[in-house]
DNA sequence: ACTGATTTGCGAATTATTCTCAAATTCTCA
DNA sequence: TGAGAATTTGAGAATAATTCGCAAATCAGT
């Protein structure tokens, strides 16, 4: 699983991530996506978890599926930021790094636990999303 | 979905959760404790969900393994708190309200985003973690 | 180009979760 | 307290998501 050879499969892999950039995008719709390229799904998977560990990208969690998304860790600078993931549209935010900073110092002092930034994700609602009207939930 | 009834199924499941406070257990483990109660892994799952959108118990993620794992919310303060799961030991640790209300009012006025608290966990490492000597990763 | 290490694609296998439906349980209220 | 309606359950089949096994293809360094 340790990386050793650039393939052309991980490489477009890669460049489909970078050109959607802050979108939670489900594994189904890579696979569908690149099997068009020529790239097996078994490929897709395991680069998604190679990628993943190389800290390129991030799982995100969705609910009401089972599936797994991924987000895109376009600079380097996202290994250090926060990021903040609307459950309504799924986009993803970027807490700068400052505001990261005060957040995992608060943290570490208030409760003597190091927040590790890579694996966070702060799930809510975005500006956007609040202002619009909120359908009633379908059962009582 | 939407609960009307009390059953012994349910009601064992809750007090499950009640005896392992602060602690991430995987699906297979309720469904093989439960299996013995006479309780069906149908039935888990049902109940799971239910109890998990009722806000009594919360999914949480745990890399490396495709399972879901869940841990209770034991008072109703959980709901309004936010939750520190150690990636190394898997406990949970609550950050105290006004700790968490702090992190969302930061949030909220750094990013206009408004964080949820019961949807989001804070993963890192806690202090008795840390403490602890690291084993070098199994592969170079 | 040759060679050894790595990665790929295919399809089968595994795992996790959801679904179906008849039977059992729970609640309501007369 | 018990009859009827609504809900939940259990069993197993079905589906969905992911991983595995292995021969063939690709890669990087001589």
């Amino acid at each position: 699983m340790a990386a050793k050879y650039e393939t052309k499969q991980r490489t477009t892999l890669l460049a489909f991530f970078a050109a959607h950039p802050d979108e939670a995008i489900p594994v189904s719709t890579i696979t569908d996506t690149l099997s068009f390229s020529g790239i097996s799904q078994a490929s897709v998977y395991r680069n998604l978890s190679f990628l993943e560990s190389e800290g390129m990208i991030q799982r995100v969690a969705k609910e009401g599926t089972r599936e797994a998304y991924y987000r895109y860790l376009k600079a380097e600078g996202c290994k250090q930021h926060l990021h903040l993931s609307c459950t309504k549209c799924g986009k993803t935010f970027h807490l700068d790094l400052l505001s990261t900073e005060n957040l995992i110092a608060s943290v570490q002092n208030d409760a003597n636990f190091e927040v590790d930034s890579s694996s966070t994700i702060l799930y809510g609602i975005c500006s956007s999303c609040k202002k619009r009207v909120y359908l009633p939930k379908s059962e009582n």
